[in-house]
DNA sequence: GAAAAGGAAATTG
DNA sequence: CAATTTCCTTTTC
């Protein structure tokens, strides 16, 4: 018995805004997750960089002009709104997340399935290289960092300490190195 | 020189 | 308490 609709792993209650899709977000409405975001995540404060902009407008822009709005943390805001952003390449069934695990924070395999999902947008810092076998490639070590250390609130996050935690995987059966082991070349134990 | 591999301790939800 | 995060040493690309 949550809020009624699925909201994005890691996310707690407050002030959220009225509809999971950030497309049919009103201006009003922009200001508000702007707000919650601010709150959740601890950023400095916005103002009044993103107003007037409706949710479809918000969504078309690229994380360059969400810098360009505000250059402390618009590459932070980015990322959380692609949190929210249901369609795109093949955007996750809202099935992907149930009330069990709402609130609970993502899991590190959750989230490069998340980045492998949105080739279009993520396809150059990570990609399948046989996505039957879950065999993935990390292209750029440190932008797949840097995304994973805004997703977990972890400024300090680098590739070193991001490989430490896909190793842990390695005991637990989730991630595995694939048969013939290459650099920033991983593999999903049980695909699909 | 960056990446892989782990041990060990600290942190966090 | 589990899942990392942080830090570090050694070895392999």
């Amino acid at each position: 018995m949550s809020t009624g609709y699925p909201r994005p792993y890691g996310v707690t209650l407050l002030s959220l805004p009225p509809t999971p899709d950030p497309a049919d977000w009103s201006p009003g409405n922009v200001q508000k997750w702007i707000l919650w975001t601010e709150h959740q995540y601890r950023l400095p404060q916005l103002g009044k960089s993103f107003q007037e902009l409706s949710g479809k407008e918000l969504c078309a822009m690229s994380e360059e002009q969400f810098c360009q709005r505000s250059p402390v943390c618009g590459d932070v805001l980015h990322a959380h709104l692609d949190i929210w952003k249901s369609g795109g390449d093949s955007g996750w069934a809202d099935s992907e997340v149930d009330s069990s695990c709402a609130g609970q924070p993502i899991h590190l395999w959750q989230f490069l399935k998340e980045l492998l999902l949105k080739p279009h947008n993520y396809g150059r810092f990570i990609r399948w290289l046989n996505k039957e076998k879950g065999i993935f490639k990390i292209e750029d070590s440190a932008q797949v960092a840097r995304l994973w250390g805004i997703r977990k609130n972890r400024p300090a996050m680098n590739y070193d300490k991001l490989s430490r935690s896909i190793r842990q995987y390695y005991k637990k059966g989730i991630i595995r190195k694939p048969d013939i082991s290459q650099r920033l070349v991983y593999q999903f134990v049980h695909p699909l």
